[in-house]
DNA sequence: TTGCTCCTCACGTCACGTGAGGTGGC
DNA sequence: TTGCTCCTCACGTCACGTGAGGTGGC
């Protein structure tokens, strides 16, 4: 019983029912991934129903966007698929942990925008800072404050409002709030001509009243903090927030 | 206040503290999606925070996949976001798609590891009958019907186990189990010189006792399906399964 | 003859990765 | 001097897309 040369699928038909294109399965070809089926009389590749079997599991496991090679390791001739039921386990759990993430940050945007806050992230730092008394009606968010938390909403892993989040349960404590108003208006007053001393006494104070992050940013030492905070800051203020920097740091460690 | 020309971060400090890599970098400068930034004296590019930002910002929605084109649409070129509610609501709306896609694909995941697929569908197709009593203990799944399995696992978006749960409502009717086992018996024992009534009188008891598919594969038509199976079935039975298939499209249609 | 599918090069695309060959800073 | 980072070409990669130019089938 020998196989007809011309009675199968044309490789548009089998692009087709396994729902890709010609060029797709030529490609194929060229890997290897799909074996060259036999020509008919007039050159045309012309497929048999293994053919699609193999190929619509190709294309399932592209449309999770496994690479090619991959796909050609895990399917053998014959499918007694161990591993690759596995690695799509665990690449569901891994989807599963994204849409988590990303659910929560769509709930913080959406309190946030309706609450009425703003999306700039200085803006949203006075705000929080301002609802627990800590910044008083009057003050203005110095323009380092205000740098610095543009810096945290890019840096941190959340943003800016992760963190406020995470401040929330530290800021309950009103001696808490009082310590932390009292050391950023001692940070703002901080006079240029200020002592070494002085300096450390207030980091190390402003170290105290701030909460160990549960989520730390990347590390970014000393040298980087200056490079990006010399222009915004004077050089007393600067060493003291490069203190407050060492200290939760040393806390982390 | 003039800004220092060299105190800057470099593109590596860059590159690290957005979590990715100076060749990116210098691929977005050349899309103009971050602009290029003043040279120290040896030439090298140096990045005040505000390049920060915004490269954090173009990571960010890189890493859910995101073209470059559509960051460029997306992020305005003024690096302060002036649009405040309209920020918020994109923000939200972007969100709310990625979500929407990954949940989307951690179903296709999940399908196609459920699906069968990976295992061999002639065998669960097998299991399946004899569970219900359909296949006796003794008879083995003839060649037909095991290459018409693979067909339909390769075929159905929900493959042979979609199916499969499909048909467990249909198959839960003890007389229409029965009415399945019998023509499957009759498609086996169909000899090759079967008159066109015999054969059209069997299909049409073989298309009574299948379902409607909730969920129909996508259109297959005669000439496609004799390719497809002319060298699996005999005359006789191919002529029977593309009238079964006949039937039941005319009862979708 | 016309329109459709197929064929084989072979260049294009997207978002970078990866040397190649050379200079600057500590 | 050594090792590191930076610089600018420029070619490579991955999974195909897209003509280019030509032939076969109805």
């Amino acid at each position: 019983m020998s196989l007809s040369k011309d009675g199968g699928l044309r490789i548009g038909e089998l692009a087709e029912l396994a729902g890709t294109t010609p060029r797709a399965i030529r490609h194929y070809h060229k890997l290897g991934l799909l074996v060259e089926p036999e020509r008919d009389d007039s050159g045309y590749r012309r497929y048999g129903p293994q053919a699609l079997v193999r190929l619509v599991r190709i294309r399932r496991l592209r449309s999770v966007d496994m690479p090619l090679e991959e796909i050609a390791a895990n399917i053998g001739a014959d499918p007694a698929d161990v591993d690759i039921a596995g690695a799509l386990a665990s690449l569901a759990r891994d989807i599963e942990q994204q849409i988590q993430g990303l659910t929560e940050l769509r709930a913080r945007v959406l309190a946030i925008a309706g609450s009425g806050s703003l999306s700039d992230p200085a803006a949203s730092w006075e705000t929080a800072l301002r609802q627990h008394g800590i910044l008083d009606q009057s003050g203005d968010l110095p323009p380092g404050e205000q740098f610095a938390a543009r810096l945290v909403d890019a840096l941190h892993p959340q943003g800016i409002h992760g963190v406020i989040e995470q401040m929330t349960d530290h800021i309950a404590d009103p001696e808490v709030r009082q310590r932390l108003g009292e050391v950023l208006r001692r940070f703002q007053a901080l006079p240029d001509e200020a002592s070494d001393e002085v300096i450390d006494a207030l980091a190390a104070d402003y170290a105290a009243a701030l909460p160990t992050p549960a989520n730390p940013p990347p590390a970014i030492d000393a040298e980087m903090m200056e490079k990006l905070l010399r222009d915004r800051l004077s050089p007393a203020k600067l060493r003291c927030a490069q203190r407050v920097r060492e200290l939760i740091e040393r806390r982390q460690g």
